[in-house]
RNA sequence: GGAGAAGUGCCGGAGCGGUUGAACGGGACUGACUCGAAAUCAGUUUUACGCCUCAACAGUGUAACGGGGGUUCGAAUCCCUCCUUCUCCGCCA
């Protein structure tokens, strides 16, 4: 979330920005900022008061040791009176500090300045493409006939044993997985990132965390015995992972990788553009989150996007990369950038990856800072990205590379998956 | 799942109703000594939010001893509840 004192300090920068994602309630920024004067006056009424009365039981137990019981119990009765005052104050403090923090975190993350206007995906911008599509004959088949062709993916059976959107990997389809789940994980770690292998059910807190909750819990799955969330995403157990923690500055760069299986509900959609593996409810996704020098994070906001970049070249896939319109940016992001590759068949772009700048609102909530040389506290800011998403490259490469004898894999993959074709 | 025990600062570990934000030890940092280092001596060593101030890592107030709630003039210390850890029993990949 925004922190409530640059807020105060930015009224109409803050105002400003926002508008550039299209955020229609700015009368909830001056809302919070007079939220916030009213806490802070309720706040010095509070303390002052308490001061008092920790002074006067002070005076009592000091009394009391004397053996001078009369004088204690006026004193008694001081408190009693001083009390009766505070009661109100602080019961006004407390509502007040709640609907301070409700209305702060109805408000969205700023856009960096480099983000364009803009209402939706309409409005991206095409920063470069690469890779070349592929050119195929006009009998192509999209993927879900290639894969029951060759017997790789079974979508019926995930209806039967789960439901729609639940597909099971068979044979080679499910011997590619575990390749690019590996082959990605390796190609991370090379480049200096720690792997790990974290809880795919996170408890309120750590969804909270990384801003998942409040008002996004339909997106998730929910125990509700345990009250525990599955995870959309590695995002979230990953980067709370140093929740709390107060790092020094030598420590920075954070860099961790995870492979974790990545569970979405996206009520309510449906029809074509979720057909085979295009949505689904249960994915594989490989992650990369960073923690960062504040002044570091564009910087390596680039860097993560031309790790993925390379990557993409790897898989020889025709791709192209989007930087997000305010409009179409999430809750949480100061900037994006989304990584689609083309599906030659079904010839249609899909997003495979999407690589944000979170600056400081997700580690505000989480409150995840390091010390600057002078042992000054400040927040980091917490990046991340995919690296990447399993089934629409899955997709693409079934569709892009389809000959009359098979899938042909890309080298890169050659020895992950111990052979050049799938057939 | 059943029965016990425990959760204190960077770490270890006291405190079990009053001047304890917290003894003592270790670590780390600063200064002195030294050509330098070790040893020694002195000092420092949490966070959040207020007030004051041009500002301060200057002063001052409040809060925090696993989380939340309660008792009391006053709680790390008593009570309730939740979470976590350890030991034993049961079950189990």
């Amino acid at each position: 979330m925004l922190d409530v004192k640059f807020i105060r300090d930015n009224k109409e920068l803050v105002k400003e920005r926002l508008a550039i994602r299209n955020f229609k309630e700015l009368f909830i920024v001056d809302e919070a900022v007079e939220l916030d004067n009213k806490r802070k006056k309720l706040q010095t009424e509070a303390d002052n008061a308490q001061a008092k009365i920790n002074a006067a039981s002070k005076k009592i137990g000091q009394l009391m040791a004397k053996g001078e019981k009369e004088k204690a119990e006026i004193k008694k009765a001081e408190v009693a009176s001083l009390k009766s005052f505070l009661q109100p104050i602080s019961d006004e403090l407390a509502i007040t500090e709640n609907s301070l923090t409700e209305a702060v975190l109805k408000l969205p993350n700023l856009p960096s300045a480099q983000v364009p206007a803009g209402r939706s995906a309409e409005d991206n911008v095409v920063v470069r493409e690469g890779g070349s599509k592929p050119l195929l004959p006009g009998n192509a088949a999209p993927h879900w006939d290639l894969a029951k062709k060759y017997n790789l993916i079974d979508f019926e059976l995930g209806n039967k044993i789960t439901g729609s959107g639940f597909p099971v990997y068979i044979n080679k389809g499910a011997k590619l997985q575990r390749s690019l789940i590996q082959y990605f994980l390796d190609y991370n770690t090379a480049a200096g990132y720690k792997e790990f292998q974290p809880p795919i059910m996170v408890n309120g807190t750590t969804a909270y965390g990384t801003g998942q909750l409040p008002d996004k819990e339909g997106q998730m799955y929910y125990v509700g015995e345990d009250k525990l969330y599955l995870i959309p995403t590695a995002e979230v157990p990953v980067t709370n992972i140093y929740r709390d923690e107060i790092l020094k500055e030598p420590d920075l760069p954070i860099k961790m990788t995870a492979y974790t299986p990545c569970f979405r509900r996206e009520a309510g959609s449906y029809g074509k553009d979720v057909r085979g593996l295009n949505r689904v409810h249960q994915f594989d996704k490989v992650e990369i989150v960073q923690l960062v020098h504040p002044e570091k994070s564009y910087e390596v906001l680039e860097e993560m996007v031309s790790h993925v970049e390379k990557l993409m070249h790897t898989l020889e896939l025709p791709y192209r990369i989007l930087k997000l319109c305010g409009g179409d940016m999430g809750f949480t992001s100061a900037q994006t950038y989304d990584f689609e590759v083309y599906s030659a068949a079904q010839q249609k772009w899909l997003e495979v990856s999407s690589v944000s700048n979170f600056e400081s609102f997700q580690t505000n909530r989480m409150k995840i800072r390091f010390k600057d040389v002078n042992n000054k506290t400040h927040l980091l800011h917490s990046l991340n990205g995919s690296s990447l998403a399993l089934p629409r490259i899955v997709a693409c490469l079934l569709e892009n590379n389809q000959t009359s004898t098979g899938i042909k894999l890309p080298k890169a993959l050659h020895n992950y998956f111990g052979g050049e074709y799938m057939a």
